[in-house]
DNA sequence: GTGGCTGCAAATCATTTGCATATAC
DNA sequence: GTATATGCAAATGATTTGCAGCCAC
């Protein structure tokens, strides 16, 4: 995605275009995986020294309300985020603790389930080995 | 569950039997949905108002480490504890924000997927309307 | 011009840590 | 008796809040 669509993507969503925000967007659109807050205020710290982590907040906050990012729940203790592409899941490896991608779709979603509750979102947490671990422990 | 299984499933797992961790056990055996600690807490407080913060968190930790209960992510910000019962998700009705278990198996568990990854465990996390909300707005 | 956004400082809240005491085994 | 568990108080660390000034529109 170029500066540009950043631009119109924010008008869009009702949401001022400040140079945090670009910035913020521009960061999470960068595929850095699936940062934190913290790396965030971080990494966008050092081009703007005067940034806070209020902003950084603030802005993944109403990112999430305006659909732009979805708050990840992968982990026990960590918030994350990381903009909205689609439906996949998420695979945390137990042997070097990366994040991946799990794209496929569940059979679920939309339906109303066994249960008789109606399903509209479904966010899968993966455990397990990634294969670039596997790979490692077939050349041993 | 009864009582005297809780001693030995304390002694399986090489914990010690104390009172703190019966109760703990006693309440997560209840079927009172997805306590955090907090709630834990101020429950068994009630009848043991010496009982600390300290030792809820550690008891649960324990009990993870054991095997004993799972943490789960549910929400982007509590962390809440269930005793393990065998395969199920979880959903958040978006209307009266309960917590429900949903029952069904991931036909992804243990495969190997088509990233490459070998998947051990399957966590998933529902958003939707429950059937007792879906019930209720028949009604009107 | 004005309402939304930013950023500082201070507050909050769940969780963790250090440590002395108590207790299960 | 000894290692483990408990519980108090203090520390930590991420997130939130209050608020004054700034800037996008």
């Amino acid at each position: 995605m170029v500066a540009m669509d950043f631009d119109r993507l924010l008008r869009e969503k009702g949401l001022r275009v400040t140079a945090p925000r670009l910035e913020i967007l521009m960061y999470l659109d960068g595929n850095n995986g699936h940062p934190d807050a913290d790396e965030i205020y971080n990494i966008i710290k050092r081009k703007h020294p005067n940034l806070s982590r209020t902003t950084v907040y603030n802005t993944l906050d109403a990112f999430a309300d305006a659909g732009i990012v979805t708050p990840l729940t992968i982990t026990e203790t960590e918030r994350r985020y990381e903009m909205d592409q689609g439906m996949h899941h998420h695979l945390k490896c137990r042997q070097c603790e990366r994040i991946i991608d799990i794209k496929f779709c569940c059979p679920n979603k939309g339906k109303v389930i066994s249960g008789g509750h109606r399903i509209e979102q479904v966010q899968g947490y993966f455990k397990g080995i990634c294969k670039f671990c596997l790979k490692a422990a077939e050349r041993k």
